[in-house]
RNA sequence: GGCGGCGUAGCUCAUUUGGUCUAGAGCGUCCGUCUCAUAAGCGGAAGGUAGUGGGUUCGAAUCCCACCGCCGCCA
């Protein structure tokens, strides 16, 4: 028997940026959506690996670390095993490394030689802030001013706050170091190397119209190319950050846009160096066809770096990547009443904080069911309470409950190789059949929204056919199939839910085959278990404002 | 200001390329009911002029135009 290569999956979830722990919107957007779809196709059988890492280089690093007094690395670092902690405790299961790993300075160094040796790296000198306080140049960010169209004092070198508009840092009336706080401000001259996108841009249509990217990850993408690409900065003048290889670069770093994606590669040849095989990274990346599929998971604002500037990069390589098949993009999630979430402001609830609240397994079942697909969304209290008491706890642990616990009250808890009648074997079926269209499109809520259906359709059974009066171990038997549907479909959404059920169930480790499929033989089922505690949303919510209260000066 | 996206019952969403009649479902609400189950389940009812206003069509939530609101990109 000839057996063959399972189909390989990559996925790829959009880089948390290292300055804080994401609040609940990143984490839906990158990680947790990513967990998700790499356990359904690991479900499938699929050769499934997911990498991400935390992004630690860029200037806003370097402004937290310097607020906090401490260095960009040791609040990345300190930023980092949090969120190890966080993926841990939200049971994702991953390949999550950094951007300060030396697998990825090495691979970035090659990458950049490579574009420079092909012709697609230029240079520029242009006129930057500089602060002879602190002799070094400053970002956008790091000047402050009074805006020269409303007078604010506090507008920034990029923009101005309170007005809105865009501004050059030359534009600030009275400009001012935001790190030392003086006005040693002057303007020089500096060298910055570029990538050049107009040079790439006949292979980038030609990436974009084979894989023909949908729905708003598409119209994204056309709108930037309409615009015409422009050669864009891949160095900087800072010292936090990977060093720019390039001849004259001396003292430079690659800036953070144009390297923390480059960590999809790089953290998969650093997980297969790891597992000894160091080779192994290669079918996943230098296969150009169909033997591997590559799904990235991020926030609407970061596809264009993953449809043009990522695979930019790669292509200014002269190596022939594989590169992105499917972005499955979330809108945004905002926190009560549109806010957005911040950390200094106390607004919403990041991802340690959601812990102190409730276990992860609850959060992944709220955060994926009302994963933003569509539109933006808001969270609340309500949303929360329902999804958790309402669809996990009502209608599809109570369901599994109860029909463990009335196979065991009447039938000895024993299900008797039955064949499925068939509107259940057709419900399971046709929630199977949507289901995997749903993954396989990146409707990750979608996929939920099946699985939660089924359990509807399971309960009427139960309610229709009353295995309560009498003895009817066929429709026990029709039962024990829907519970066991249930628990395989949620378990890329819930897995220790799902690892709990299957031991009342007696299941050991099924997959997407097992949905649906009949019994050869009996099954003895475990003692039946209360699988999930319900949550009383006023005391979560008690809990938060006390959190919250008590963060309060 | 320019470009793009979105706008369906209180909430979250369905309505495959415009066409099964009174636009569906879950949750919530109200009424009824079973009792195996986590005060869970089931049945029924109320609830939407599909953002608004026009237009195309025999027929539009689904196509076109304008306006409003939200979001994003750009200036």
């Amino acid at each position: 028997m000839i057996t063959l290569s399972k189909p390989k999956v990559l996925i790829c979830s959009g880089w948390p940026y290292a300055s804080n722990v994401p609040h609940l919107g990143n984490l839906i957007g990158c990680l947790l959506s990513g967990d998700a779809l790499a356990r359904y196709y690991r479900l499938k059988g699929c050769d499934v690996l997911h990498v991400s890492g935390s992004d630690t280089h860029g200037t806003n690093i370097e402004f937290e670390a310097f607020k906090r007094g401490v260095s960009p690395k040791e609040l990345s670092d300190r930023v980092h095993q949090q969120i190890l902690e966080i993926i841990k405790a939200f049971e994702i299961d991953m390949y999550y490394t950094t951007t300060e790993s030396p697998t990825h300075y090495r691979f970035v160094h090659d990458l950049y030689k490579k574009a420079e040796a092909n012709g697609y790296i230029t240079s520029l000198e242009e006129e930057q802030a500089y602060c002879t306080h602190d002799g070094k140049f400053l970002a956008d960010r790091f000047i402050q001013g009074t805006c020269p169209h409303c007078g604010s004092p506090n507008a920034y070198g990029n923009q101005c706050d309170d007005c809105g508009t865009l501004l050059e840092p030359s534009e600030l009336k009275n400009p001012r170091c935001r790190i030392c706080g003086q006005s040693t401000i002057s303007f020089r001259k500096t060298r910055n190397w570029y990538l050049d996108l107009p040079k790439l841009e006949p292979q980038l249509k030609a990436f974009i119209a084979a894989k023909g990217f949908q729905d708003n990850v598409g119209k994204f993408t056309e709108n930037l190319l309409k615009e015409g690409l422009k050669p864009r900065a891949v160095t900087r003048d800072l010292e936090w950050g990977i060093p720019a290889p390039f001849q004259g670069a001396e003292g430079k770093v690659i800036y953070v846009w144009a390297e923390a994606a480059l960590g999809y590669v790089s953290a998969t040849m650093e997980y297969f160096e790891k597992q000894s095989n160091p080779r192994g990274w290669e079918p996943f990346w230098l296969d150009e066809g169909k033997s591997v599929k590559h799904v990235y998971t991020q926030g609407k604002d970061n596809i264009p770096f993953h449809t043009i500037f990522f695979p930019a990069q790669l292509l200014s390589s002269g190596t022939r990547y594989h590169l992105p098949d499917q972005i499955s993009a979330t809108e945004y999630l905002n926190w009560i009443g549109g806010q957005k979430f911040s950390k200094t402001r106390g607004i919403g609830v990041y991802s340690d904080e959601a812990l102190k609240l409730l276990p992860g397994s609850y959060w992944r079942f709220y955060l994926l069911l009302l994963r933003p697909e569509q539109r933006d969304i808001d969270f609340s209290w309500e949303d929360l309470d329902k999804a958790i008491n309402g669809v996990l706890a009502n209608n599809i642990a109570n369901l599994i409950h109860r029909v463990t616990s009335l196979a065991h009250r009447s039938y000895g808890g024993i299900i008797s190789p039955t064949a499925i009648a068939s509107p259940v074997s057709k419900a399971i079926e046709g929630t199977k059949a949507k289901y995997q269209q749903a993954f396989e499109a990146g409707s990750i809520a979608q996929a939920l929204r099946h699985v939660a259906d089924l359990a509807v359709v399971g309960n009427e059974y139960v309610q229709k056919e009353r295995p309560w009066e009498g003895q009817k171990p066929e429709v026990i038997a029709n039962a024990y199939a829907l519970a066991k549907a249930l628990a395989i479909l949620l378990s890329p959404f819930v897995p220790s839910f799902s690892e709990r059920v299957y031991r009342v169930l007696s299941l050991n480790a099924p997959t997407l085959d097992d949905v649906g499929r009949l019994e050869q033989r009996e099954i003895r089922l475990g003692p039946p278990e209360r699988l999930l505690e319900k949550i009383d949303i006023e005391e979560v919510r008690a809990a938060y404002d006390q959190m919250k209260g008590d963060k309060k000066p």
